[in-house]
DNA sequence: AAAGCATTCAACCGCGATCTT
DNA sequence: CAAGATCGCGGTTGAATGCTT
């Protein structure tokens, strides 16, 4: 849709631009054998006229089971903003606080919605003669702070709901080393959960991921999440448009089963997994005590901690 | 109604990190 | 261990779409 095919490639070039349906199609399958990962064998081994790249990309952005797209809820709003106010444009340890959201959606997000709401609110305050720049020691006041101590409320109760999906018994100290950026001690870059390892087995997934296509060509319109709507049909959860509306990671427990290695980002090999019993969808994660609590989560829990201002209108 | 401008967002690119040989 | 291959991230692009004039 966006972006036209590579004009000129010849019969060795690799494709460029959108992917069709077809493509995706040949990519699930060969994703629900071989399982995510392995990303330079999948163009030799389907067919596939795309560099592992966009395999990788299309897969984990796009095709993956268990995301959402579109849609966020104020509380996901909330949480993106202050997660960014904490770490800054690290879109993907961001995005691991919230398991159905992609980095590449969420960055879309905060560039198209987000910055400029925070640039909106934080011009209306500073016409209202509020001078809240100086970005130290200044505590936030009156309506940012109410508004922040709803906030943290907001993404902390997420955060809870996140950590406490996962039962990992060890602690992941394995920090991710890009340990270079700015906030180098709070490096609270927990493991993305692993409902990416798991996916829809099963052909009739497949038809059904279809027949979403069938769907999405007709009305090119509004920009639905028809991918996930399939997928999670295919899971058995309702086929009803769940846009749950309440902080819930329903899809994301539909979707986990945290077993074997919980460590690092996904780790391709493990996922042969075979999760096909998706059911847990009832399971009710806000009861659940977070084993965890890690820097970001004090951080959101302390008073003093709180982002300022400027923090907030970063960008 | 159509032309021009703005927004959206899937996909690309470059590059540093990590893995493999 | 070095060098090359691959992965993963974040910034950026640009056609499609939406909006305004």
């Amino acid at each position: 849709m966006r972006r036209p095919p590579s004009s000129h490639h010849h019969q060795n070039m690799l494709k460029k631009g959108p992917w069709t349906p077809e493509e995706d199609i040949i990519l699930v399958s060969y994703i629900q054998e071989h399982g995510p990962g392995n990303w330079k064998s999948i163009p030799p081994n389907t067919g596939l006229l795309r560099c592992s790249k966009s395999c990788r990309l299309r897969w984990t952005n796009y095709l993956r089971p268990g995301i959402k797209r579109g849609n966020f809820s104020d509380q996901e709003d909330r949480m993106i903003i202050h997660l960014q106010a904490l770490l800054g444009n690290r879109w993907a340890a961001i995005a691991s606080y919230l398991p159905e959201r992609t980095d590449n959606d969420i960055k879309n997000y905060w560039n198209n919605h987000l910055s400029k709401k925070l640039r909106k609110l934080d011009a209306g305050l500073d016409s209202q003669h509020h001078q809240l720049t100086n970005s130290q020691s200044n505590i936030p006041r009156g309506q940012w702070e109410r508004t922040l101590q709803e906030d943290i409320q907001m993404a902390k109760q997420a955060l809870h709901a996140a950590l406490s999906v996962d039962h990992y018994s060890n602690p992941v100290i394995n920090t991710n080393s890009n340990s270079n950026l700015l906030i180098h001690h709070h490096e609270p870059l927990i493991p993305r959960p692993p409902s990416a390892a798991s996916y829809a087995s099963s052909t009739q997934n497949i038809s059904r991921l279809l027949r979403g296509w069938m769907n999405q060509e007709s009305r090119r319109s509004g920009h639905h999440s028809y991918l996930p709507a399939a997928w999670s049909m295919a899971n058995g959860s309702s086929p009803s448009e769940d846009h749950e509306g309440t902080l819930s990671y329903s899809s994301y427990s539909e979707v986990s089963q945290p077993e074997e290695n919980t460590i690092g980002q996904l780790t391709p090999e493990t996922h042969h997994s075979h999760c096909r019993d998706h059911s847990m969808a009832g399971m009710d994660l806000h009861d659940h005590e977070a084993p965890a609590l890690n820097l970001i989560e004090k951080w959101l829990l302390e008073e003093g901690g709180l982002p300022t201002a400027d923090d907030l209108s970063l960008l």
